[in-house]
DNA sequence: CATGGTCTTTACGATTTCCTTACATCCTTT
DNA sequence: AAAGGATGTAAGGAAATCGTAAAGACCATG
């Protein structure tokens, strides 16, 4: 494994490029750089960088489209570095997979702290196997199995339930698991994800019509229930 | 980084100018001076001090116009100095963005503890998680939890709360608020805010009736209490 | 070509959230 | 002390969202 985190930077300002990469040269990192989107995509599949700083508002294509495509082959965290006017390019960002975002003007103190955040968490989350109560979830082997018995998933069932129980205790947006699930022309289909959270409780859930694993937040998304969870409300 | 903030004074009368510069300079600030909106600005951009306290009624330009060309290059914390008769002023200058208010006359120690609260480190914002007593709100993840138990909030008390916490100390006029959570068609809404104002009082505040998280500014707007800030007054 | 499985799409009742209004309470002003 | 304005609560109906079932489309396999 390499000594020191690769850092990578994208942004077309030379200004910002020189700054940031001496920041993280005194903070201990190893930096790449890119000024456009194609450039930093080419350079995450050469590099394999840890982590990557995007300047939303790239000559060439926008933030939301560099985040699609890298999600399509790499899990790489990102953070969004965004000017004042950009609510939605962040928010749309953030729903796409980035990890953090820091709004311009920054001080290069929270931009280490949000880096120190999005780089620790991640390898330990990569598990192999998720146990849950009698729930076992092998994500390699692409199989499930409850109290010993093998559970029959379809391909999508598995896909929604890995993206669920990989983000236990977190919420899930619509947005984001249709990205993950189905791919970016779907972002819109909520539909398609109540059939298959119906779906999957019916084979999960002890109890479908009460469920304790996938639980739902109105008009945000959905849940996997963490660990040890006991009671429910009066 | 500078040793000591630098605080921009902008006010007409030589008289307040020598006195808040002699109280702040007391308090153990340096301080710089101007006296028209054309000078704050220039001076913001030549020292680029920490805060701006900022009388409304210059000769040149109304308060307004300053926070407006202000806010297009920079975030810095702005104070309002306001006279009674500038209400009016006073609220637009907060719905553009100023930090806080002091009406004239003013103790100096009110002001100074509104500039202390102005000046902690500001949380540039989401994404992180906000911790205040046993509340921990994290933005990215969507979730409010106290004392570790997770709290159930609709979409809409959630972007309310989070327009407010993640502005803490800042005064949050109605205006605002509703813009940021309802949209530009329902800032005149007030009663909306009324209603989910209580309801987030009601699952996040340990007495709701004498709340200690969000608080009212009659007339104005609400706020968000700063972080560690101990009595309330009688 | 038929079969079985999976995915997509639609429809409808149940649930949750949101909007709206009314009224009691508090604070400031005259 | 009374009046006016602003705020805080409660409650009902409107609107949006959710869960479930079921029918048709698509695909690989035999």
């Amino acid at each position: 494994m390499r000594e020191r985190r690769l850092i990578l930077v994208v942004d077309d300002e030379p200004q910002i490029q020189r700054f940031l990469g001496h920041a993280l040269v005194a903070a201990g990192y190893d930096t790449c750089l890119a000024a456009t989107g194609i450039e930093a995509l080419a350079q995450v599949a050469a590099q394999e960088p840890d982590l990557m700083i995007l300047d939303l508002g790239l000559p060439d294509m926008n933030g939301k489209e560099v985040i699609e495509r890298l999600r399509l082959r790499s899990d790489l965290p990102v953070i969004v570095l965004s000017a004042h006017d950009q609510e939605m390019e962040k928010i749309m960002a953030l729903d796409l997979g980035a990890d953090d975002f820091v709004a311009k003007p920054f001080g290069i103190g929270e931009l280490l702290a949000r880096l120190r955040a999005s780089l620790r968490p991640r390898r330990a989350a990569r598990a192999e196997q998720i146990r849950q109560g009698g729930l076992v979830i092998d994500l390699a082997a692409h199989q499930v199995s409850r109290d010993g018995e093998p559970l029959r998933l379809t391909p999508k069932e598995f896909d929604l339930l890995a993206a669920l129980a990989g983000n236990a205790g977190r919420v899930m947006t619509h947005h984001r698991l249709l990205q993950l699930v189905w791919g970016p022309a779907h972002v819109d289909d909520v539909p398609y994800l109540r059939v298959f959270i119906g779906q999957l409780r019916q084979k999960l859930e002890r109890d479908p019509a009460r469920p304790e694993l996938i639980l739902t937040e109105p008009g945000i998304g959905y849940r996997w229930a963490p660990a040890a969870e006991g009671g429910q409300p009066p």
